[in-house]
RNA sequence: GGAUGGAUUCCCGAGUGGCCAAAGGGGACAGACUGUAAAUCUGCUGCAAAUUGCUUCGGUGGUUCGAAUCCACCUCCAUCCA
């Protein structure tokens, strides 16, 4: 099997501007392609990790990536697929976002001599002067059609600054700026990036009369349609401080049912044939998937020691089995402990169970809070000092699991 | 620059002097059922020393015994005109 019919088979691939052309560069190990990332936040999330995969199928491959961290894009905000448009970052802000993703990125991609390159556009965008930039590349763009970019439509509704407007360009001088530097051909991306890198591949040719190719992948969403990866606290990072290995474990522990083979398709390296295998996996074997997907991505991004720390949790909390010992821990110290008890509610709340004692209330007023298997029903239980030097787990609902230590 | 409409709790959205911690829906959380899934049903959803108290309705000041609600100024947003 090729690569590019892997990427298929994966679900990966969406959009390509010249099908017979890409499948000849890549499956070849001819291009040298490019994939950007805007340093919006000081982790990179799954999202960033999809792309950093597909970059990694292809450098195996023999293909010369460029990772591009946009310090000089960052400075304006993609709008597309945004409803609002976002916070304006500081210069600072973006130099150590980008100094965070550089360190990550590294663990995914070598960047040995040869193998790939790790660029910043703030390098090129940061010193341009406005005239000369609207005199060289501003009559390739028509704004006409740039109006009528699927990437703009929603914004067309609500509002669209000229500072994002000319996200879509700063994107196109990227990748013409690559191209001359460093004989960038591809360009790939989120399928939400397709009409950014449309005005890179126009503006190679109508400046320099020469063919470059773009190639969007699937953007991950569940079932239902919704962006996968992010939670109700916010994104699922990479960085183990941001979201722990454990977290991030249960995050793919959990995904639904119609989500598990997609996931495993575009998400692991596992083969193929392994995958489709489970296809016909139902009922509790398909939760064994689910399992499979977890540990594998957890692997992936924090190490095979830490993905076996997080399944000896899993299963010590919910099939009552391994130990407990690599269980998410909270400790107290001293200022917790009023004459030397504490009550339950202050335990939830310092374990980040509950975000006020009245929600810990509520959660122990509605039979949701047990403490070692024992159901708490009084409010007011506390609990002294030696408790905690014997085994102390707290759960609060059903997968909110805690073992506290002094 | 002008005209008009608007800003309510996590989100949408009612409320136009006391009965308002504020209807309804969504989401989140908890319970039942299950497979750590989905669907369904129930409860719950500002904070706290909790049959009570405290702080909220874009901001600041005012009127009133009493203000999300009335007045003044300000900020931001939307639409139309320039």
């Amino acid at each position: 099997m090729t690569l590019y019919d892997e990427l298929v088979a994966r679900g990966l691939i969406a959009q390509v501007t010249d099908e017979e052309e890409i499948k000849e560069l890549i499956n070849n190990g001819k291009a040298v392609f490019y994939i950007g990332f805007d340093p919006t936040a000081d982790s990179l999330h799954v999202g960033h990790f999809m792309a950093l995969c597909l970059m990694k199928r292809l450098q195996m491959a023999g293909n010369r990536p460029i990772a591009l961290i946009g310090g000089g894009t960052a400075m304006i905000g993609d709008p597309s697929g945004k409803t609002d448009m976002r916070k304006m970052l500081t210069k600072e802000d973006i130099q150590h976002n980008v100094d965070c993703f550089k360190k990550q990125m590294s663990r995914f991609i070598d960047f040995g001599e040869g193998k790939a390159m790790l660029v910043n556009n703030a390098d090129w965008i940061l010193d341009l002067n406005y005239m000369d930039m609207l005199r060289e590349i501003g009559p390739h763009f028509s704004v006409n059609r740039m109006l009528a970019a699927e990437c703009y439509k929603q914004r067309m509704e609500r509002g669209l600054t000229f500072l994002e407007f000319n996200y879509m360009i700063m994107q196109s001088f990227d990748f013409y700026t690559l191209f001359q530097k460093y004989g960038c051909n591809m360009q790939f991306g989120g399928d939400d990036q397709w009409s950014n890198m449309l005005g890179g591949t126009e503006l190679i040719r109508r400046k320099l009369g020469k063919d470059a190719y773009a190639m969007t992948i699937n953007l991950l969403l569940n079932s239902e349609g919704k962006k996968m990866g992010k939670t109700e606290s916010g994104a699922v990072w990479l960085d183990a401080e941001k979201t722990s290995p454990y977290e991030f474990f249960q995050y793919w522990r959990n995904v639904a049912d119609s989500d598990v083979i997609k996931c495993m398709k575009m998400l692991t390296f596992l083969p193929l044939e392994e995958i489709e295998k489970m296809e016909s996996w139902e009922g509790s074997q398909l939760n064994q998937a689910k399992e499979i997907l977890a540990f594998e991505l957890t692997k992936l991004v924090h190490g095979e020691e830490e993905a076996k720390k997080a399944l000896e949790a899993s299963k010590a909390i919910f099939a009552g089995a391994g130990n407990h010992e690599n269980m998410p821990t909270t400790t107290l110290t001293e200022e917790d402990f009023q004459n030397g008890t504490v009550d339950v509610m202050s335990i939830l709340v310092k374990a980040g169970m509950a975000a006020s004692r009245s929600e810990a209330r509520r959660a122990v007023e509605q039979g949701g809070v047990t403490v070692n298997g024992e159901k708490v029903t009084d409010v007011k239980t506390v609990y002294e000092k030696a408790a905690f030097t014997e085994e102390f787990i707290i759960k609060k609902g059903k997968k909110s699991f805690q073992k506290i230590v002094m």
